[in-house]
DNA sequence: TCTGGGGTCCTAGGACCC
DNA sequence: TCTGGGGTCCTAGGACCC
């Protein structure tokens, strides 16, 4: 006989925030709030300030007022210290079983298939109390039978604290299912976004239970596939299953709004090169090389006043490469070629693609190196490596980033490495 | 003054080939 | 008087996720 399929997700509440929490217990139940990098919007907030009505992602300045009136304590984000903890508790969550797929840095799938149905709600206590103890972070579990049900019981988990942080669908009856489901906004559903949202409530569908029993036909025109397969899943035929294995990516980004715009190309120049070096670092990572290399600059969308020009260039490289040198080359001439004088731009980036690994690379039959000096080339990137994994990233870089870096990006509230900088340790006192 | 960053997948349409 | 059709590959753009 088959087994039904059982997933249970795994979601870290306000994640940012509870890390902050876990070293400064100042701030339990006080109202605290993470913003993005460059201090611009507000990525996490505590369930105070939730209550306060702060929306996700709303640029900060628009509630200044709010963070005055209503003592809100406010952090950079530090990406440093959320990594390190959410390495914590995927640990933790890797003790139970070796069926788990990372899907983000604060949330995982497990596969409960195997256990006995009565004892996935128990199961998702005893998750719940581990991360806690292990890590200080509080989760929430949903399980059900379909990936996207269980971020449907998660939610409700989240939302109704009498269900202890556990909530299992996974043998609801379908009328009790589709009760909850019309309790929940179709923007709700997992793989709904801002846009979808709006076609089906223009289409009179306003609930996930709408949704569910929408028309196929219809779905599958207008949202592609990828909504056929949403509507399945919540009628609880599973179109997703379990990623265990991370595969290495297909596209790598970096890219940077600045402090405050820059004018020259000098600067420009210094941004794009440290951007590629990081990327390039990825890359180097996950043992690929990449032949096509995009970099990109724009100015300030959102003021109006001032003179607006985006423009980014393709460039095709004849071999695949991760070297930081040969990149940075490329990068900065094709910047020359589209960087205007006279506007203020506000940020830059660069994407790898047509990303190989490095053991299966072609070379060009004319190759620019010599096999000795891309050998040459991959020693010293190593080294670069293994010399900045010690001592920390940009210990050791290329000139061409500068040395100043008037561009970096703020972060003026950042809290301390409590846990990968010997000295910001918290100290306790007995 | 102040509006993030890094990913994935799917589709339509053009280029090209036979 | 007359201008094919079908397959494949690639890319840009648009949707989504956290």
């Amino acid at each position: 006989m088959r087994q039904e399929k059982v997933f249970a997700l795994v979601d870290c509440n306000n994640f940012y925030v509870s890390c902050e929490r876990v070293f400064d217990p100042a701030l339990a139940a006080i109202p605290v709030m993470v913003l993005s990098n460059n201090d611009g919007c507000v990525v996490a907030r505590s369930n105070e300030v939730k209550a306060l009505g702060i929306r996700m992602g709303i640029p900060v300045f628009q509630c200044d007022t709010m963070i005055k009136r209503h003592n809100i304590r406010v952090f950079s984000s530090n990406y440093t210290l959320y990594a390190d903890m959410s390495r914590r508790v995927m640990e933790a969550l890797k003790q139970f079983t070796p069926d788990i797929e990372i899907y983000s840095i604060d949330e995982a799938f497990l596969s409960l298939t195997g256990l006995r149905c009565e004892e996935y709600a128990a199961y998702g206590r005893e998750i719940r109390q581990t991360v806690m103890k292990w890590t200080g972070i509080s989760v929430s579990v949903g399980i059900a039978r379909t990936k996207t049900l269980t971020k449907v019981a998660n939610e409700i988990a989240k939302k109704h604290s009498r269900y202890g942080g556990v909530v299992d669908l996974s043998k609801s009856p379908e009328r009790e299912l589709d009760f909850y489901l019309g309790r929940l906004g179709v923007e709700d559903v997992w793989g709904v976004g801002h846009q979808y949202a709006k076609l089906l409530r223009a289409q009179g569908i306003k609930t996930a239970r709408d949704l569910k029993y929408a028309d196929m036909k219809w779905v599958r025109k207008r949202m592609t596939v990828m909504g056929e397969r949403c509507v399945l899943e919540l009628r609880g035929i599973p179109c997703f299953g379990l990623d265990r294995y991370p595969v290495s990516k297909k596209g790598i980004r970096s890219s940077r709004s600045f402090g405050k715009s820059v004018a020259t190309r000098e600067e420009l120049e210094e941004a794009v090169a440290s951007y590629v070096s990081r990327a390039a670092e990825k890359l180097r990572s996950q043992n690929s090389c990449a032949n096509i290399l995009i970099v990109y600059i724009k100015t300030n969308k959102f003021r109006r006043d001032e003179p607006q020009y985006a423009n980014s260039l393709h460039i095709r490289l004849k071999e695949p490469t991760a070297n930081t040198i040969d990149l940075t080359r490329h990068a900065l001439h094709g910047l020359g070629k589209i960087y205007k004088p006279g506007y203020r731009y506000k940020k830059a980036g660069v994407l790898l693609e047509g990303i190989q690994p490095d053991s299966l690379i072609q070379l060009h039959l004319f190759s620019s190196l010599d096999y000795g000096g891309r050998e040459r080339g991959e020693s010293l990137m190593d080294t670069v490596d293994r010399i900045n994994r010690k001592w920390g990233r940009g210990s050791l870089r290329l000139a061409a980033e500068g040395i100043r870096q008037r561009w970096k990006m703020r972060r003026s509230m950042l809290s301390p490495a409590y846990t990968s900088k010997w000295e910001e340790l918290p100290v306790v006192r007995v």
